[in-house]
DNA sequence: AATGGGATAAGGGCATACCCCTAGTAGACA
DNA sequence: TGTCTACTAGGGGTATGCCCTTATCCCATT
């Protein structure tokens, strides 16, 4: 039996899911999440063999999930199923540990299949997916080496922060550190990713889809 | 029996509400739509009791949707279903003739009940959009709008500006202007859409697809 | 044990952002 | 004519952003 956890802030989209999988005998939905942070603590919790989740959610996004599945629980195989067609996406999410990358458009066809196969060892990735990581494979050249990668824990936290809204005083309240080092944070962050100050700093979120 | 007609773009979201709905046998499911256009033609060839439509899709985007079949099937009582939380899309929905109004995180537990509704001629609104009526019925004043339209000439083409990454001296250069003219340009833009600072203001850009 | 590097934390100093205010000019409108 | 709005410019104060340096801790290498 493959043990599934859901995330998706939609819960419309979650039932779904749920109406496709229970098709077969061989799937067994064990919790759901709908939001980021909620996903990781299931998936944490449950230990299933496949996590399916959305790229756009709230409290953590699913880029954040996905790497800290990846980190926590190796075996985990996560599916990617998302509304998001840019190759970004596609290429960040894979880098990040992702097995497999649907779109929600034509998902139904393909979600049984895809967790099956997941949940073999195997990949899968829908049509789409697939084009772009044959199209980078041919040009290794177009460098998507991500620099989010590189940032460190506490830069990841300081910099989904920033995005959300905060400002320096909210990040210090909300990690219990002092305004200047959570400065310093946002000052390496703002290095790290080659932008110029905090406002390119959410125009680079917004283009990525971290918002 | 209700006959209904669903329209979204993603067949997951298809595959849920059809889950959803035959819970009930006083639902029917006679047509299905995957954008703008078919969910007008379906509609049209079907005439249903109740059209449940989202609004970001191909082709045709709902509120086209809602205000033709509105137009040509007075009969159609129209129920959107969206992730898109901002107010201005509920109060564009209602007076373009929509009858119901729920979010895709809260639709699971509402939906049946809402088509329920709608097909026998009462209206259904999610809390959320409820709450926003209820205000817009309190203060009629506030412009139903996109409060970008309210903005100058001028004030847009700062706006346009900060949310490229321009600073207030790169503004002052580019418009010809002294630097303190930009910031008060600046301070009324942030004044007339309601954020508290220029991050803010990015992310409001983001947001609308303004980016 | 000693060394060096990275992560985290924090403070000083200066630039910029933000917010309060006044005020002049020009065009639109009744 | 008076009034309204948009655009312009500035004064002045506080808050925040941004850069630089320092200090501590942990970890891995030598």
């Amino acid at each position: 039996m493959i043990r599934v956890v859901l995330a998706d802030d939609h819960d419309i989209v979650r039932e779904g899911m749920i109406s496709l999988l229970k098709n077969s005998d061989e799937c067994l939905v064990v919790a759901q999440a709908s939001d980021g942070a909620e996903a990781l603590e299931k998936a944490l919790e449950h230990k299933p063999d496949v996590l399916v989740v959305d790229i756009s959610m709230p409290k953590m996004n699913g880029l954040e999930v996905v790497r800290r599945v990846n980190q926590q629980l190796p075996d985990c195989r996560i599916l990617v199923l998302t509304m998001h067609e840019e190759k970004e996406y596609v290429i960040h999410m894979v880098k990040s540990g992702a097995a497999g990358y649907l779109v929600k458009d034509s998902a139904s066809k393909e979600l049984l299949e895809a967790v099956k196969r997941l949940a073999t060892g195997k990949s899968y990735f829908g049509q789409y997916a697939t084009e772009i990581l044959a199209e980078q494979y041919r040009n290794p050249d177009d460098s998507f080496d991500d620099p989010y990668q590189n940032l460190t824990d506490r830069e990841r936290e300081v910099f989904h922060l920033v995005v959300q809204g905060a400002t320096t005083k909210d990040i210090a309240r909300c990690l219990g550190i002092s305004a200047k080092t959570a400065e310093n944070h946002r000052g390496k962050v703002i290095e790290k990713l080659d932008v110029k100050n905090t406002v390119e700093l959410v125009r680079y979120a917004a283009k990525k889809g971290l918002l």
